[in-house]
DNA sequence: TTATTTTTCAAACGCAAATTCAATTAAACA
DNA sequence: TGTTTAATTGAATTTGCGTTTGAAAAATAA
């Protein structure tokens, strides 16, 4: 019926999600109280309800957007035409622009299993493993098509996103290193692991 | 005086961290109770403000024990009579051997802004930047040496203590990966980064 | 044994925070 | 305009949990 009406909810609910993540972010999802997020958005904790279930709905629906963003964005590079090194590279770089610029929106998504009852945590979980086999398979057509090294592929996805993720745990947005210097030096240093070696 | 009481008191406590890091890990700071963590050991809550002061004190204090003996560990590498890249590999592998036979002891050191107060914030921070230089130390020393490239020391180091830090969000000890096997895969792949390259 | 100190416990306190709800206001619509 | 529906509110409810406390039990000393 009205899409208006439809789209007008839809706003809020971003907002209250963005509001919720960083809330969440700064005091993680157990420190954080509805009504902290609703103050910034000028709420009273008790509209939050009309827009969402409970705070679980709401970690869940934080981690779910960071997710389909992320899932698609990588997706898509491993679509296009390139090659498995451009593609490790365009990932990477995506990653960190997106965690840095994002900041709050990312953080939220650490230690699922501490934040979530069961429920929503086997969704999350599966796309997590939707994410990873993303970059898997950018390793394996690297190797394939022989410009990578014959690497174990788990152990090299665990050790990038292990250093992607860690990421968030020490940018801060007013620091020195831009998310740009960042994203060129982590890309150069976790590509020279899947180097050939020359000979 | 004594001394025997002393060892005894020194010995509950060390059980109510262990405890405590337990539960800390599986739940997160702010959602375990001080029940749980006295259930464990068939005490009642109430019995644990006898050995510390409140529930920050418990978190403090096992921070604490994980960041003096990750400390003295490194230290002692540093210290010792060894190359550069076997200094790296032996401080690779050392913290991932206490991270995976000490799993719940490590988590519990995520996040510390978000768990703790302003009182021990500042001292846990030090620590951890005391660890932090010590791997800087290593890699200078190796550049230095002309055993490793002119790499951005400061950048690698985040790469690798982010690889290492976040082995924690996966690692299960019952998982197929045993401790060792990811030391070790670890160390090769990490070790590339900063090879020389050669002509 | 009795006296004294250390350790443990169970109950109680107090508060913070998630959730509910009845009532009010605003918006949509006819 | 009046009527219906949507959205917001602030107070009330409830629950969970950190911490306190005073007394009981256990350990130690005399």
């Amino acid at each position: 019926m009205s899409s208006l009406r439809e789209q007008k909810i839809a706003k809020k609910k971003a907002e209250i999600l963005r509001s919720a993540a960083t809330v969440f972010a700064e005091k993680g999802y157990h420190g954080t109280t509805m009504e902290e997020v609703a103050a910034k958005l000028l709420m009273t904790k008790g509209s939050m309800y009309y827009y969402f279930k409970n705070k679980d709905d709401l970690l869940f629906h934080c981690n779910k957007m960071v997710m389909d963003i992320s899932i698609q964005t990588i997706q898509d590079i491993i679509d296009s035409d390139q090659s498995p090194t451009e593609k490790l590279e365009k990932a990477i770089k995506a990653h960190i622009k997106f965690a840095t610029s994002e900041k709050s929106m990312f953080m939220v998504m650490d230690k699922p299993n501490q934040n979530f009852l069961d429920d929503y945590l086997p969704e999350i979980l599966e796309l997590r493993s939707q994410y990873d086999k993303c970059f898997d398979q950018i390793l394996v057509e690297g190797i394939e098509k022989d410009e990578f090294d014959k690497v174990d592929t788990k152990m090299i996805r665990m050790i990038i996103l292990g250093a992607l993720n860690w990421i968030q745990q020490w940018y801060k947005p007013e620091g020195q290193l831009s998310g740009e210097e960042i994203s060129e030096a982590f890309a150069a240093y976790l590509l020279k692991m899947v180097d050939k070696p020359q000979n």
